[in-house]
DNA sequence: AATTTTCAAACTGTCGACACTCGACAGTCG
DNA sequence: CGACTGTCGAGTGTCGACAGTTTGAAAATT
């Protein structure tokens, strides 16, 4: 026990840049930018306090996830979603996760299953008291978990991505969950097509579940993005 | 016709970081950096001749399209592929392009037909008198169609992602299509299950074509890597 | 009044500079 | 001889500054 390090966690040498794009995609996500609107690198430099450099590569991080885009000479805006766009995002993740699934069913092991299961319980538990914050969290876990335990590890980065641009338009149109714990009960069948190893109840599962959502959620967006 | 600019193609004001992401690009498909070494800010802006704002700028996006790794404090390394993450890029195409076909078949108009056997003829034509880089370039082109042509502008833009990565990959190989002319061929039940509308013949032309094609490609590439 | 021109403020693209950090190498001490 | 320490060079993270561009509004013209 002399000079051992043992126990210590590397303290993680979180610069700016990751900094910014954290507070900026915090900002983002509460709608404290409207879609659309222009960023200024100076006036986010100001209010960061630090210089435009790295404003300016944070801006070009959350670009590259789609939530800024820019145009030369002009800067930085917030991206703008129209519901085709969301339907599109969503028939690209509802496909993701198929075949995800149908990679899954032939390998599920125990942990896996049991992760499952207990990020069903999880969600169960928010349900009931959490914000629809940790709701949406905690839903998007659960299909994260499906996309990792596929062993695609590609798969998961773009599912990543998608599931950034979702978030954004959920919090963009307000509430959501209004009965988070039917939402969670959904997810069963999906885990019941997995312990009996079928790819296809899994899809036809997956395909109800995503496919309620996708329709509720879209249409939300163009109600409230169009009228 | 007094000051009119029309005819004139609006000149790019590409700025620099752009033409620094081509040139770098370039470079790494023509395996001028070997993967895993380090790339000096300091020492491309010195080659470029410019300072390092742009190069950092280029670099972030390269990361972003997962050409370039980076690391706090050590900066950008070309990024390494192993044969298992190309796989995955392989099984994640498949996945993409099967959705693709299976809606692009319920949609096909006369256009998009013409459009896609013009394509194969191209293809043809090259696999006659055309370099291993064009007939690669005019199969990308051909896949892309089927993706753009099935309405997902956001399966699209995945696409363009794994096709960066299959391209560094299989120019890291080395020669392939020994015969391109069979290749280009083995494309035409793909379309023919299109234009009898039909999604299951569909898929499964793809996963026999592309499915060859991930074998051969990756089982190249390990040995190439591995050995 | 409507439209064009002018102009200044704000902003982006790019640059050079400085501080801090990392890795290597040599030197020191046990 | 081996392990630890101090130093040095290279490189990244960040900054402030300058030049050219865009923007929006005031001013001028029709």
């Amino acid at each position: 026990m002399t000079t051992t390090t043992q126990g210590f966690a590397t303290i993680q040498q979180r610069d700016l840049v990751n900094q910014i794009a954290d507070m900026l995609t915090e900002a983002l996500l509460k709608g404290e930018f409207s879609p659309g609107v222009h960023l200024s690198e100076a006036q986010l430099a100001r209010d960061f306090g630090v210089s435009r450099a790295p404003v300016r590569e944070a801006a070009r991080l959350l670009e590259s996830r789609g939530m800024l885009v820019s145009q030369p000479r002009r800067g930085f805006f917030v991206r703008t979603f129209n519901a085709d766009e969301l339907d599109d995002v969503y028939d690209l993740r509802l496909c993701l996760e198929r075949h995800a699934v149908r990679l899954l069913a032939g390998k599920l092991t125990a942990e896996m299953e049991a992760a499952l299961s207990h990020q069903l319980e999880t969600m169960r538990q928010v349900a009931r008291d959490g914000t629809a914050v940790q709701q949406i969290e905690e839903d998007v876990a659960f299909h994260r978990m499906l996309c990792e335990f596929s062993g695609n590890q590609r798969l998961v980065r773009v599912f990543d991505e998608l599931c950034h641009e979702m978030r954004f338009c959920i919090l963009l149109i307000g509430q959501l969950y209004d009965d988070a714990m039917r939402v969670a009960d959904t997810h069963e069948p999906i885990l019941e097509a997995l312990r009996t190893r079928s790819p296809d109840a899994g899809e036809a599962a997956l395909d109800y579940h995503i496919g309620v959502a996708q329709q509720r959620v879209v249409e939300m967006f163009r109600e409230r993005t169009q009228g």
